[in-house]
This record gives C-alpha cells, sequence and structure tokens, in this order.
DNA sequence: GAGAACTCATGCATTTACGTATAGATAAGA
DNA sequence: TCTTATCTATACGTAAATGCATGAGTTCTC
C-alpha cells in the first residue's frame, strides 16, 4: 500500500475546478504538460478513469465525480491551513494581497502604495484587480475592498468611509449637446453602460433616471474603461467625486440628483488579524481610504 | 500568493503524527532527509515554526499544532479518498492486503493464499501481520481478520466461524511432570504469559484456572513465539486446535476443562465492496476459513 | 470550408528533488 | 565513563519530475 501523491491530488483538483489542464497550470503556477502527466499518474496508479478526454474538454467521470468530493475537502483544508499559518507568521515582511476594483486599484490606491513603502519598507503590497469578490477564504488575497458588507462570520470587516459618485460628460460633448440638468433630461441622453443582464439598468431607474435600455450607447465591464468613453465623449457614467475631479476634461452633469453613495469596506480574514504585516497594510488602507487626499493622473 | 507544496503537507503531518522524521519516513517510503527538506520548506516558505528541535525529539509548537488539525483534515479527506477510489477501481487484479494476526497469518493463510493464488493468479495478496487492530478507514488493509465484532458502522463483517483453542503442552514436559487435567492442577504449572498488565491473566481466570501472577514462567506478545514456548516445554497455553493438531510433539492438557472459543470475523470496508478483486479474495478466505483443512508446517 | 485560437498528448533537455553517505548530537545502558 | 543506538542536518551524485517545443485534434468565426 503506496502513500499517495498529495499534490496529485491537487493537480486533480485544480484540473476538476477549472475544467482543463491548461488553466489549472496557470493558476497552479505549473504547464500543462505536468498536470496532464499528473493527473494521469493518479488515474493508472489507482486504475480508475477520472476525465473522459472527449474533445477539448475534460469531462470528469461518476468515479471522478466521487473522487473529487474528497479532494476539495482536501483543498479547504490546505485553504485553512494556509490561512493560519500566514496569521502565525512572524516574518515582519513579506508580500500582502489586497483586492479592489479596477478604479480603485488604477487611481486611489498607488498613491497609498507608496505612502506605505515609504512607512514600511519590508512589505510589499500586491494589487489584485477582480471583478467578482475575490474569495478571503480561498486566501485569494489578504485584504479586500468592497463596497458591500460581507456575511460570512469569518471575516472582519471596517467601514471606512462613504463615498460619493456624480455623474459626469466629456467637456466636448456638454458644448456639442448641451447641459442634462434633471433626471428628466436623461431620457434622450447616452450612457455608457456595465453589464447587459439590466442590473446596472435597474440602479440608474432606481436612482430616479428616466433611462430605457436604448440610452445604452455602448458597454464596458471595466469602470477604467468606462471612464475612458466618458472622457472620449461617448457617453455619460457615474465616477466617484475623487477621481473625476482629477481628470481634466469632464463636467459634471445632472446637477440636481444626489450623488450614488456607497460604502467602502476594508474586509480580511479573522485568521490573518495576527499577521503583523497584514495589520499594518490593513490599517494604512483604512487611514488612506477615509481621506483620500491624493488621486492617480490618468 | 503561490500554491503550497501538498506533499510537504503530508510530510509535516506524517512526521507530527509519528513523531519523528525518521518514522515518517519510514511511513511514507521515503527517506529522513527528504522530509527533513520538506518540513524545512513549509517553515521557510511560510515563516513559521512547525517543530521546536530539541535533542533527539521534534516537539510540536502552538503554531504548529494549529496546522496540524488542518494538516489532518486533509490526511482524512486523502484516506476516504483513497478508499473510495480502490472501490471504484475496474482494475481487475492489483493487490489485496489482508491483515491478521500472527498465528493465523503463518499458519492458515499460506495454504489459503496459495489456493486463492490457482484460482486467481491476477491477484496478488499481501498479508499484514499485526498485534494491534489495523485501521480500515485508513487503509491500512483492505480485509483484516478478527476476532471481535467491529462497531463502526462503514466497515462491512461477516462471522465466519468459532473456532475452539485448548490448552497444550510438549511431550516432554508432561514426561517430566505429570499431566494436569483438571483447573485446579493449574496452580502449579508455569503459563507462557501474554501480556504483563493482568488482562491475559484475567481471561485464564475467567475460563476457570486457578493461577496467578506468580504462573508465569515467561511472557511472549507474539502467539507464534508463545507457541515455539510451548513446544520447547517450557510453558503451558492455549491453541487453535487445528494448528495444535498439526504440530508434532505437544499433547493435550486440562482435558476437563471447555475449550476457549473465539469467533472469527472477515471485515472489510463498506467502500471496498464494489472492488472485484477484494471482493474474490474476501469470499476466498471466508470459504478457506470455514473449513481449514490444511495447516502450514511450522 | 479554411483559418485562428484554443485544447491535450508526446519527445527531449534541464532543473529540481531524491537517496546514499556522513557528521554532530542526544538518550539509554553497561 | 564509554558504548551503542537513535535521531536530525548537511554534502554530493543521480534519477525523476518539470518546462519547452511540437504535433494532433476540436470549436468557432469569417
Amino acid at each position: 500500500m503506496q502513500p499517495l501523491d498529495w499534490n496529485q491530488l491537487r493537480a486533480f483538483l485544480e484540473t476538476a475546478d477549472t475544467g482543463s489542464l491548461s488553466a489549472a497550470a496557470r493558476k497552479l503556477g505549473l504547464t500543462q504538460p505536468t498536470l496532464s502527466r499528473q493527473v494521469a499518474a493518479i488515474e493508472q496508479s489507482m486504475g480508475v478513469t477520472l476525465f473522459e478526454r472527449v474533445g477539448k474538454a475534460m469531462v470528469l467521470t461518476s468515479t471522478g465525480l466521487d473522487l473529487l468530493e474528497h479532494a476539495r475537502a482536501m483543498g479547504s483544508a490546505a485553504d485553512a491551513l494556509s490561512l493560519v499559518a500566514t496569521g502565525r507568521s512572524q516574518a515582519v515582511g513579506g508580500v500582502v494581497s489586497v483586492s479592489a476594483t479596477d478604479i480603485l486599484a488604477s487611481r486611489i490606491l498607488p498613491p497609498l502604495v507608496r505612502r506605505l513603502r515609504e512607512k514600511a519598507p519590508g512589505i510589499a503590497v500586491e494589487v489584485i484587480t477582480t471583478d467578482s469578490l475575490s474569495d478571503l477564504q480561498r486566501r485569494e488575497a489578504d485584504i479586500a475592498i468592497r463596497h458591500v458588507k460581507p456575511a460570512q462570520p469569518d471575516l472582519i470587516a471596517r467601514l471606512v468611509r462613504d463615498v460619493d459618485a456624480y455623474f459626469y460628460a466629456s467637456e466636448a460633448w456638454v458644448k456639442a449637446h448641451g447641459h442634462p440638468r434633471t433626471a428628466t433630461d436623461a431620457a434622450s441622453v447616452p450612457f455608457i453602460g456595465s453589464d447587459r443582464n439590466g442590473l446596472y439598468l435597474g440602479m440608474l431607474q432606481h436612482h430616479g433616471l428616466r433611462v430605457t435600455e436604448t440610452n445604452f450607447c455602448c458597454y464596458a465591464n471595466h469602470s477604467v474603461v468606462q471612464w475612458s468613453l466618458v472622457r472620449d465623449g461617448v457617453g455619460i457614467a457615474p465616477m466617484m467625486e475623487e477621481v473625476a475631479l482629477a481628470t481634466p476634461g469632464v463636467v459634471r452633469v445632472f446637477d440636481d440628483l444626489p450623488p450614488v453613495r456607497f460604502p467602502i469596506w476594508l474586509v480580511s480574514h479573522r485568521e490573518l488579524r495576527t499577521s503583523r504585516s497584514i495589520r499594518v497594510v490593513f490599517e494604512a488602507l483604512a487611514e488612506g481610504l477615509a481621506s483620500i487626499s491624493d488621486v492617480s493622473p490618468d
């Protein structure tokens, strides 16, 4: 009874989760041939067929599905271990990863990181830009900046502040089409969309704007791209006041409307509370976000 | 965020469980330097101290203890995965491991294995001799032959039969010291002990024999050794009737006493029920043990 | 239907990790 | 106290795992 190779199981888990050897390889920092061989090694040594190689995709067999359940349990335990480990890490320096939405990551965070580096040169900050909420349980990031209050009890969250976003258009656009001020003006104005499932549209309507699907002249799922489209006079979109003020060539429209107000939560895992490096970054971000004095130029 | 090496975690788990790198290396089929490096690699990459190297022993730190908890969860999941995997194995051949007490392993099993090999040459049988109950959950064996009814619900057990054991002495001893027949005769007769905590003594007394600690002329925790001592005329011990009949030079004593009767259970894990190889061995053992027709010569 | 952009599997060179051997250190026993 | 039997940590040659390059196959698009 030879003990089985746990790294091969890790390869199996990632392959099953991502759906392909290539994607798993990217996640694990290995190459696709390596993963291919590791998965094949399990199948051979155990005498089971994990995947059905049907063309491009690797689809799990029923046995693979049963084994995946346990591999997933191993993965969760490994994640928890990693979490506790970094929490207990006595190392003062190291890398602390922060996940944020793109606009925060590109405009707000850089000055904060620069100031942090001056105070604590030993700590390297990894900025992770994600569209979806990064999973702190899986240690995809040490600290997350979110705009919704996290529900999980394992997480510690601090409400840093509320930020206001107003609607903006480019100066050129206003000069050509006029200055929309009221909510009813919105009906004949091109907006930059964010998603195509109506979520963003609903948010605008909920805010009082008279807009429909036809108002969207284009879509961009990243705020930086949205903002670039606004600056180039393509359409109108809301933006954090601090960022807008630092952007030349844009003017605020819908002046009568109240700002779109949303919170900034700083979230970390409870286990990481004991790590000194992470605490330092957490506090620095909390302080820096509370009073945004500096915004990166575009 | 680099993904951590699961094999290193496995090394940590075994080291913590066994208490030494050397013991862990033996269990994992690796060498002590390898384990030493793997554990050190965790400590370095995570920046934690898992063990306190105090002289010979490696004692867990408090951090190590916390991490061990999760590593153990990984180990349990890995064991469960391995269990399901071998159960689903389509391979007809392979190795099936059977654990048994030493006397069964050395005298009863060999003929059964020989007959099984004739019927199913593709299956290799691994006989594991353990003093303690082998842990089927941990896959220390595929099939276990036990003398107590297993309690765990995950295990499937079949009562194969009851075997009778009588007390025996060597012919030479009887010729020199006479033939003890009744339970009261036992008081002045040398017995071979099995353990030194009184468990075995209690069993003898419970059976009606008038013996005390002073009756034990020597101890042997293995039945084969006990039996050798009996044959050499050192003392008296009980033995399975089938084995005793196949051993020349021994005579039954305490003829008036009823036999020591104990059951033979054939136990396997529920998950392994689907493995054809294991089922074949299970049935062969059940049939062979039901009517023991052949006993290996000493 | 041809091409682009993916995917997975295989051959080959290299790096990594392993085992063997050894030294230092500790605990038990004569 | 000296011996013996452990255990862990390091040095070095080797074998195994990895990465790179390539080929074959599939899906999607134009």
